[in-house]
DNA sequence: GTTGAAAATAACTCAGA
DNA sequence: TCTGAGTTATTTTCAAC
């Protein structure tokens, strides 16, 4: 990972569909170096995939909610299983595991507060692990695409 | 929003840098059509964009954390100027402006677990607005990259 | 909307620096 | 590791359906 790895990866992260050439346009380098540079990275799993960023809306997402979750006992079994059941919702965005206060953190999307009201109730109060989750509504969200290297640890 | 649409979406969600062609030769149609339909996708603001999926650790980001964070008073200008401090901060991917017992909640990812401290004490602790704050380490996320659109409220 | 074929661009390969 | 020219493939346009 030099500067220009580091460069590559900034474009990438921000316009993921502009033509090879275009890249190494804006690096200043050959198209070929460019490429072999981009495969490079691909190859030692530093870019790990490409996706188009879709608006919510469309599809049929307008709620957007994030549910904190605590489960009992905390075993590694309770803690795969809840996640595996969790991240196979399809309201369930991301399923972060957590240390501290709260043991899971779901983010999910719906199509309105009804169906918001269903998830709780008909998906998750029927897990017998769960022993308490907290819903807070998304009302804004601001996201960096690219978010940059930092500097290495000392 | 057809049903070729929605085909067109998940299969960009999952891979954003596939060639238009292969595209098209998924969905049984032809290349032009194709191209056609995702401008459309695009001028009608269902493509947002397209983005790389990069591996935190190469970019020196080995630490990942959830904060969720009270301010007050809960003025529009409190919530505002929050949201634009922590969404211009370095360390911070994503900003969430919530309803119900957290006021924010910020997904930051930084080199190590002093960056960490020195972020909640040098960066958060100064702010006058914030009357409390809670840490959850991310030990495991689990994202899904290409949501399906949800059938559509009734 | 959709298509196929032509023209314009870009990707990819590879030998040499 | 980088480069540039040659080959292969794709994108893009557009007239017709």
């Amino acid at each position: 990972m030099d500067e220009l790895d580091s460069a590559i990866v900034r474009l990438l992260q921000t316009d993921a569909r502009q033509s090879n050439r275009e890249l190494a346009r804006q690096l200043g380098i050959a198209p070929s170096t460019c490429l072999e540079r981009v495969r490079a990275l691909t190859r030692r799993g530093v870019i790990r995939g490409y996706h188009a960023d879709i608006d919510p809306a469309a599809l049929n997402r307008g709620v957007q909610a994030l549910v904190s979750v605590q489960v009992r006992p905390l075993s590694r079994v309770v803690i795969d299983g809840f996640k595996t059941f969790a991240s196979g919702l399809p309201e369930v965005l991301h399923v972060f595991v957590l240390s501290g206060g709260d043991d899971f953190l779901l983010h999910v999307a719906v199509q309105d507060l009804d169906h918001l009201h269903a998830f709780l109730t008909d998906r998750l109060s029927k897990r017998g692990e769960i022993t308490g989750f907290r819903t807070s509504l998304i009302f804004q969200q601001v996201s960096d695409t690219a978010p940059v290297r930092l500097p290495a640890p000392d």
